[in-house]
DNA sequence: CATGAATGAGGATTCATTCAT
DNA sequence: TATGAATGAATCCTCATTCAT
């Protein structure tokens, strides 16, 4: 690991108040999620980011203290885009039935990790190596008010509503990248919504009239 | 210019025949689990996994042909006595019922991911790098017989048994993984068991409309 | 594992804009130059380079791709001299006879090469092994005609004009590289220059039946 | 350049008594001598070597002190079949006309040359760096005694006949390592041969009747 | 002896980052 | 402010050579 010269400072440096100036922090953040992409984390260094950025590397620093602080930004406006999304589709679908709501999150899910898979996992990858918040944690106050209210639907069906919405969450996202990856093939079919939307809402439905049998009665492990 | 070795040899260069050397190769990848876990990808380097194992770092070369290979054959231990353990528990609970079946195995996850979830962590995100094949894919033919005995039963259940298999098993190992690294309180608790057997057995259980069909008749293997 | 350029790049990677990097540049040559002539080619290392240069390391690579390119490099700054001053001499003895013109160029070539004999001759062993074009042959349009110019008195001399002249050159740079690392004594007297006058002079020589048709009528240019 | 523990030595360790011994030797040379072939000088490592000579390394070590002992060896054995042919032809051409001694030489030089160009040069090269003897001053008792006989011829012809001899021979040598090269088409056409002769038999060949405008008049450059 | 194993010392090349204009 | 230049510190990997068995 290379020496840090500042505490591996993880903030923007510097608000870019002119036009011209966010224009090259666009710029570095495009190339930044190119050669992500293109070349994956060995290949994402500072100086190549500039190189395609067609901006000098000494304003990279200007506005980024540190190659870490590029990643970041790029996650944060990936997972921002997320969210917004996630609320249009909320909105939208508000008062219908979990396996409507479901399909239309799940389709939208794939859609978005379709664009750019190879980017979305490392993304998440590095994401997780920073230790940053995961997209779905660092909710802003909107998105959290609708998962609290979806939380509240889910009481009758599972003892932690929370719990259950994170693992949900959890498992969708991972099958979905996983499948674009290692099952490119099927990853956009109708088939492949179809099980995912069935593996949550079966998971998050309430339980039967007759619940006898859906739990084993001799208690856990 | 020294030759440069064809194209990122992943295979061990040579096989130790001596005991003396069966350690050294023991020693190294002792330490590349140890500095995986402590400095994830960007400190996995051979110079740093050489010292920690108290070997030359020409010794590590001449074991292992690049740096990638030194993970590979982590991995790829990692991922057999993984299978030897998940081989058997099949075997131990031949001819239970799926919900017994998957608490265990799921049980069995938890615990050997609890052991170094940060090193099982890296070894999957990097084999997908390396597009090595999964460690579930990668089934020798005694897990692969099992897989097909399993996947039969759940013809009744989803309409690509396959494909139904894959997700669970995707789905469970990226909850397990996600649950001990964000929310390790959490991960060895008996709830979260629970959660876990509760969303995989829903998922690849028969639907219930008429429950005499929802099994074959022949018992619940 | 870090990228690798494409194949051996031996071009200049970045033009020197401002004086101060010209100045590295023309360092780094010349030590190369100093390291080349003292430790040959075993010891010709970017990084002793870059040590007696006085420069990071960094910088030597931030002006040359490689450790080639910087022989390259040198082998192309030294043809280039040495073309200059075949160019004048040969503009200067215009209209001479050809005793007159070979003393003169030999003369100059031995002094040439007694300047530096072991930068003379790795470089000239390297840009073999490199496959570069040999001094004489990657000619300017200048010399490239003086050349043709030359070949065509040869016509009553040699059947190959143009190999004639291959063969000559050749003969003489050799034998001047040779004497001045195995007999440096003779090397640089009289004595010898008179062998290697004799030696091209004899070659070239239109055969001698009927001197009056020996040369053309026009003088011996 | 790697240290040296023992102070460069160059001579053969030990004597291989044994027919075996004598066969790893051998095959150790006829390794090294594929390798530097196939390899170049930057390929010439002892471990590639002894690989590919089927040895252990520690023999290799055995029989040679170091690296360059190889490369003596080699060329030590490679002059001494060069002499052997030489002196074969002397032999056999005695009291025949120069042009016809020289066509002879010149024609088994070309054809020496030729089966392993890229060896000869190297070892040439290699000779040179390493500051050993050239094949030619090495010569034993027989080819001395030639060699002297010849020059004796040459009195008449030129003032420093042992200078001559040796002029001559490193020109013949010269242009044909450089011809095989840089003109592979024509290194082994009848006229080239041709050319070397004619080169080699006007240079020392004794002067003509009227010598007076053999030499120009006005002194030397 | 012959072999497998081991290693100190480097070699080429890159990177993140900072200065001086 | 933006840029060209510079650099300390690594990184991967190889080599010549020596030992212990």
């Amino acid at each position: 690991m290379r020496p840090k010269r500042s505490r591996t400072a993880l903030e923007k440096r510097k608000a870019p108040t002119q036009a011209r100036a966010r224009e090259t922090v666009d710029a570095i953040l495009q190339a930044a999620a190119y050669i992500l992409t293109r070349h994956g984390t060995p290949g994402f260094t500072t100086n190549k980011i500039a190189e395609r950025a067609g901006v000098n590397i000494a304003s990279l620093y200007q506005y980024f203290p540190s190659k870490e602080a590029v990643l970041v930004e790029l996650a944060r406006r990936h997972a921002a885009e997320q969210r917004r999304r996630t609320l249009d589709i909320l909105d939208d679908t508000r008062g219908q039935t979990l396996p409507k709501v479901a399909r239309r999150i799940v389709t939208a899910m794939v859609a978005a990790h379709a664009v750019d898979p190879a980017l979305h996992r490392v993304l998440t990858t590095e994401s997780m190596r920073l230790r940053l918040p995961r997209f779905e944690t660092e909710m802003d106050a909107d998105l959290a008010a609708e998962a609290r209210a979806f939380s509240s639907r889910l009481r009758a069906a599972r003892p932690d509503p929370e719990l259950a919405m994170w693992i949900a969450s959890t498992a969708v996202h991972a099958v979905i990248h996983a499948a674009l990856i290692e099952r490119p093939a099927v990853a956009q079919s109708p088939v492949f919504v179809d099980e995912i939307v069935h593996l949550v809402t079966k998971y998050l439905a309430p339980p039967r009239r007759r619940p006898r049998d859906a739990r084993p009665s001799k208690g856990s492990s």
